[in-house]
DNA sequence: CATTGCTGTTGCTTTTTCAGCAACGAAATG
DNA sequence: CATTTCGTTGCTGAAAAAGCAACAGCAATG
């Protein structure tokens, strides 16, 4: 497959060659159809090629231009083929994926290297944001897949899984609350609390959790980041509010303890794999979609 | 004239329109002929470009690619026609002049500026060097003409004109020898001289004038740059030795004297215009020539 | 619920383009 | 002086591309 003009191809073998006849025992043409090309190229652009010599062409200076171009459109060429093929049977180079935070510390990574092994040359393209940028960039194609909390229903949006997870207070093993059998928004108030900023509180999990209690918390610090939260609740410094899946590597080295928020009034944080609503994806994107469909469910029994 | 397959040209317009035939309409072709187009890229590349909606066509991944392999090689194209076109008429974009450094004091900047007004889009790529240099870029193509002093004769090298200049002695106003009627080479020698370093000698015309006689110089510098040379000559501190055309602007300001040295051994300064012996010359460079010819026969009535 | 208007696709025919063969004139070689 | 090698050119057949008309699928419309 070629994708360059089969008259270029050939005006680039004469100029290796510096003879129509020696180009076209190379190219398996007769020497006549090369010349042709060759004189097609020269009347249609207007500029000799090649100057005529007794023992063959050379090329003129509109011809070492010309050259110089098409060996540049070769490069490309089979860069371009290169790609293509790795393509071919996977549906894409690359898959973007916009998520939250919590997701790329643990799942996704043991996520992408289970189907790395299956498509080895696909590779990824990881973006990070709060809920709003992600539905933003899988609507526009930004990002094949995103991985959000609690979105808003959009006709734009095609919602592939969800799981609950579990939302609840998160301390030091050393802060009072880590004692209690069970914990309750109420008892949170007395402490310090670590909050999400203006930015991320909006939309989030704990604003809706707010929303439906009229319970004033004293805040200590607002961050923007889930790793300064867990960092300043770590340090024992106040009760922090996040689900489960932000806290799992803490809670699996007992740097934090994790205390579900039982009040039947909160229906928890719902994690939601999404996708573009009118877009067939690639192959491989496909099955990605699948494995962390399979992920995600395997979220929900830890609650 | 196009030199993009016509597959790639649909396909552009194809994803530009997001529609067959919306693209074959702005195409003036069938819309089968583009769909042909398309369908046959798809199946030679083994990948699918486009994504099929009821209301049209949409880019894949690998479309995406593609899209901007081709919009790239679209510019390219462009800029090729466009400098192809410069080339049409003139027969080449840049006219390469390997010179001897005193032409392009005055000489060549008077002449390339008339050139320049009736080939405006020829450009000129100006190498300096010395007489060895020069002939070996003449015979490899890197130059289209050379201009040096005293070359060798060489059967890949054509001599085109050539004229006789005036060698001798060059002191400034207030040295001794510029009161003198006529200086011969003997009255020289009681003075500092300024010369060339040696690989400025080696080949020169001093060289040889020297080799014709068995005077000693008393050297007092050697130089690797003619504008040195002439800077300490105006100095005062010494005689030097080049030809008229060297000092051309020094005498007309009064900067130096030029004192021929009218031995009759000596057959001076030869200049000669010269280029590849197999070669045509492109029109815009035959044209330089020619006038170049005229430039040097008129430097002969001037010694 | 049929209609209308899109879409891409496909057989078939015509037109255009391209490649192969043979031969020619020119120039360099032995 | 014959020979080789070069680019070039009619001519012929094959291959590719374009045009035409019709079809099936889907969305919006009356």
């Amino acid at each position: 497959m070629h994708l360059l003009l089969t008259g270029l191809r050939y005006f680039e073998e004469v100029a290796r060659q510096g003879s129509l006849r020696k180009a076209a025992e190379r190219l398996h043409v007769a020497a006549s159809a090369v010349n042709r090309q060759i004189l097609k190229l020269e009347d249609e652009l207007g500029v000799p090629l090649f100057e005529r010599l007794p023992r063959g062409l050379r090329l003129s200076p509109a011809g070492e231009l010309m050259l110089a171009q098409i060996r540049q459109w070769q490069r490309d060429e089979r860069h371009l083929l290169e790609t293509l093929g790795d393509i071919r049977g996977t549906g894409c180079a690359e898959v973007r994926i916009a998520t939250v935070e919590s997701l790329t510390d643990e799942v996704l990574p043991r996520l992408l290297g289970r189907f790395g092994e299956r498509f080895p040359r696909v590779r990824f393209a990881l973006r990070t944001g709060l809920t709003e940028a992600i539905l933003e960039e899988v609507a526009t194609g930004e990002a094949d897949i995103g991985i959000c909390m609690n979105p808003h229903p959009t006709p734009r949006i095609r919602f592939i899984e969800s799981v609950e997870l579990g939302f609840g207070a998160v301390v030091a093993p050393s802060h009072p609350l880590a004692e209690r059998p069970s914990v309750r928004l109420d008892d949170c108030r007395d402490y310090p609390a670590i909050l999400p900023d203006a930015e991320m509180f909006r939309g989030s999990t704990l604003e809706r959790v707010l929303a439906q209690s009229d319970i004033e918390l004293s805040p200590l610090a607002g961050c923007n980041r889930i790793l300064a939260i867990k960092s300043l609740a770590r340090a024992g410094l106040g009760v922090a509010f996040l689900n489960e899946l932000d806290v799992a590597r803490e809670l699996a080295h007992g740097e934090l303890v994790f205390k579900p928020l039982r009040d039947p009034r909160i229906d928890g944080a719902r994690l939601v794999l999404c996708g573009a609503a009118g877009r067939t994806l690639p192959l491989a994107v496909e099955v990605l979609v699948e494995e962390l469909s399979v992920a995600i469910r395997e979220l929900a029994p830890r609650t």
